[in-house]
DNA sequence: CATTATTTTCAATAAATTTTGAAACTTTAG
DNA sequence: CTAAAGTTTCAAAATTTATTGAAAATAATG
């Protein structure tokens, strides 16, 4: 094995990022490995290859390729082909304010309208014991809120980023 | 085992309810059992003990006891005492807003500012390469972002329903 | 078409997380 | 103080989730 020599200070940097990265992705549903490929390709200058990845990563090829795919399916991750190379080269979009958008499009789908539904669905159940009061008051309360976070995710989804520097201004 | 006859369509709605809100914090970073004990005491319209949410949810008394305990360190969950009774008993806060910006406290802390000191750490790295500029800007981008979700969440955390109303008002 | 490079799949394995349950501990009542 | 009731702890077990690696599938090359 040789180690060819190479800027420390940078190495630990772009280390302590990505396993940052995977801990913040952890806790927030999102698999390790995940994040931190997605760290990886968001700090790398070049699209890089799934060797690349599985090297600087240390995972398994099929990890990396499961991975891969599962940033690709949430919009953040595109494939790439470089002329004259058989091999697929991956990059993740830079902008940081797509990057958000297109998260909150997929959590908005993936998860806030599905509880919506349930939310709504459980509703209908009549009776009008306390406990039953009490479950319709508090299923209908989370089913309201839900839907105004929904609808500003859905503003935040299709604006641009000067409108949410104007809603930032007016706080 | 005695089945005391009750009110299906509601006892399956709120089994509906329980089990969304457990896949929902799941997909959120949060324990199932912990998010599902949640469910059941927001829509308990009384308090109740650890007895009655390990027969309801059909879990360990050491469970119940843990994600009870996670739940009260989220400041969602209050332990009282009833008069006459040595026995402990557990409310949710009902307030969805209150809870909404309970969390948003929580998670500020726990996730969102961390993950800022680490993209404010890493910037510190010098060089000139593509790899390093590429490196600096996109943890800098990351780091303006977080800052602003920080602070409109900061906003939200101390501020009441009203302003989040007219705020939705603004869109 | 045969060969080789590359990607994908998926059963087996490993790792991480959650859950249990019984013992230790604490509190209250008498 | 003692006994009973209730709570907490935590090592072990169970479960869930993530990861590996090798075989199968696919795509490109000559």
């Amino acid at each position: 094995m040789i180690y060819v020599c190479r800027d420390m200070q940078y190495e630990e940097a772009k280390s302590k990022f990505i396993q940052a990265w995977g801990t913040l992705g952890s806790s927030w549903g999102i698999n390790k490995a995940m994040a931190q490929i997605h760290a990886l390709l968001l700090i790398s200058s070049e699209p890089i290859t799934a060797d690349e990845i599985m090297e600087e990563l240390q995972m398994s090829r099929g990890n990396v390729n499961m991975n891969v795919r599962a940033l690709m399916d949430w919009g953040i991750v595109q494939k790439q082909n470089k002329a004259g190379e058989r091999k697929d080269f991956f990059i993740a979009d830079k902008d940081v304010w797509e990057l958000a958008r297109q998260v909150s499009r997929e959590r908005r789908r993936r998860e806030i309208e599905p509880i919506i539904r349930v939310l709504s669905d459980v509703q209908k159940v009549d009776g009008k014991s306390d406990e039953i009061s009490e479950f319709k008051s508090v299923t209908n309360e989370l089913k309201e809120f839900s839907t105004k976070i929904d609808n500003v995710l859905e503003k935040f989804v299709k604006s641009d980023q000067n409108w949410f520097l104007k809603l930032l201004m007016n706080l």
